[in-house]
DNA sequence: ATGAAAGCGCTAACAA
DNA sequence: TTGTTAGCGCTTTCAT
């Protein structure tokens, strides 16, 4: 690899005046700067970004860390996210917790150790509190939570689980559909509890009774939406409609009542929750919520970029909201 | 950010016996190791990674280059990647070329001054040579590229898209669906040609003639599908199938041929290529190839860690082929 | 078993 | 305008 000092021993020149020079330090003069970045070229020259950011005790890298990779929402947001930040001259490093909360916390030690300049982090379905994220803060490097967040005093961006739930359980409500069951995601896991709280709280405003058998938690997948509704199903009384806690699991729902003989939404109405582009698919085509994923992402980039830029802006509190709509399709 | 000097001045020991004693070097009997070992979790000492890595020169971090993070099969190649190499103590760095060469160079270079360990690659549409991955070879930094290649002697991981495509084809004329359109991706790009190849090549071996007109180029969306078919649909003689060069085109396909009025299979079949979530509930369900991102990434995380593990190990030739196989569906 | 010295590539403060 | 010196945190070699 070469390095600056071969590029001025080439020139005669010392490595200090090379490294002014490749940074347009006003102190070189424009002829020897030339000189230096023409033979810089010439010799395949690469600064070394590790030296410089061990220099700066600081990388141009942030962190994110999220459950998976490859869950469309995730994607989407990641890929809003390096857009963004890419703009700015960073790059970012990835770390998937798969659920675990051991490696999320040996993921999010990885990003410190190498000391990110920040960090975004949706969390897996095991985590209730992140006292790992305190060496950050002693650190002064930002974080920033999206969808999936955690009580604490880190920067939010999320969409209004609560309030999304509450509108589409209203809606369901509204359309006559007068006995409903959710198919819950993991307990603990933010977005679970504020969906099943907004759909508990609008069965309350409607003075619907709560049924507790038909609340069930379970996974993000398929699987869980088939598992849970073949369960509901097997009970003599049937609910109306059924409210997933995201797409996935609608999916699941779908096939364990197609599979009964029953038909959507004559028999039963089912909604999901994020839109995914399966949903407009589907058979019927979902209901569901539009969540907007890129705005997440460009507003969770935005925002830690400004805390790293000047450590005064304090985001600490912040929390922003991502507006998301209902989407009503032929499934309800 | 406590260091390792900060651990020696407080136990009144040299900051190089702390360094042995947090590698367990055979040096430092255990005793006293532990009593580093201990204040370093209380006084919460992370390694400076930037320094361990900067010191040996390369760091513990593998680079992805991809055109889009978000497109479903490179996030679950991703995904893959990240699952195998985690277990060998390395992390992710992601760089999405938004399908520009200039990006793609911005990014790799990015990665080389980083002083990754190694680089995987998915080559934009724009890209026809990679003379920027010099660099990477001379570093002696191995480079896997994967799916989308390029004509180079690095290593590749890939399906056999000729062969896939080819056989596909075939099925579709022993279907007898004797007329044939192609809906391809972007020239230049190595699963773009290799599907047309294979498509050509079949229609060949059955003595079809092959019709200029039905073999159109674009992107690979959504859009690119439905614009193509639409424009095929415009002339008085309809083929009888369409092969999509993916799912997504395929769905612009479904789209143009439903809204014609036109029935798939029975007035037109189409096939995709990649397998989607999707495919399964499209209406009807499509024909398409499976294409196993998860074994790609592995295979292409595996060859990398080879190729960094031992340097001896050449793997500048070599060329993984992951199996793909043929899901028939309705649509055919 | 522990300590001292040197150096990785780069930058910042100061000297010439 | 250019060069000198020192040091970032860590590891390696060699001395004690």
């Amino acid at each position: 690899m070469v390095t600056i000092k071969d590029l001025a021993q080439q020139l005669g020149l010392h490595h200090t005046t090379v490294s002014k020079a490749l940074r347009d330090h006003p102190d070189i003069k424009k002829e020897t700067s030339d000189r230096i970045k023409a033979l810089a070229r010439e010799m395949d020259y690469h600064p070394n970004l590790l030296a410089q950011n061990f220099k700066r005790c600081s990388s141009k890298t942030i962190g994110i860390i999220v459950p998976n990779i490859h869950v469309d929402f995730f994607s989407t947001v990641i890929s809003a996210i390096e857009d963004v930040i890419y703009d700015a001259g960073y790059t970012i490093m990835i770390s998937q917790s798969n659920e675990t909360y051991e490696r999320e916390v040996l993921g999010a030690t990885t990003m410190l150790s190498n000391q990110v300049a920040g960090l975004i982090i949706s969390v897996s379905k095991e985590t209730r509190e992140t006292p790992y994220l305190d060496s950050f803060r002693n650190a002064g490097i930002p974080v920033v939570f999206f969808d999936r967040v955690v009580d604490s005093q880190a920067a939010k961006v999320v969409v209004d689980d609560y309030r999304a739930a509450f509108d589409l359980t209203r809606y369901l409500i509204e359309r006559d559909y007068n006995s409903i069951a959710h198919l819950g995601g993991p307990e603990n896991v933010s977005v679970s509890v504020d969906r099943c709280r907004g759909f508990v709280d609008a069965l309350k405003e409607h003075d619907i009774p709560v049924t507790e058998t038909w609340i069930r938690r379970g996974g993000f997948h398929e699987a869980d939406g088939y598992e849970n509704t073949k369960i509901i199903l097997q009970n003599g009384l049937l609910p109306r409609a059924v409210f997933a806690v995201n797409d996935q699991v609608a999916l699941g729902a779908y096939r364990a009542i197609q599979k009964k003989g029953l038909r959507i939404p004559d028999d039963i109405a089912v909604a999901g929750f994020g839109n995914l582009q399966l949903a407009e698919y589907m058979v019927p085509p979902l209901t569901t919520v539009a969540q907007e994923p890129v705005k997440m992402g460009e507003a969770c980039a935005r925002l830690l970029l400004k805390a790293i830029g000047d450590s005064r802006s304090e985001i600490a509190d912040k929390k922003i909201i991502i507006p998301s709509h209902l989407i009503i399709r032929d499934s309800t």
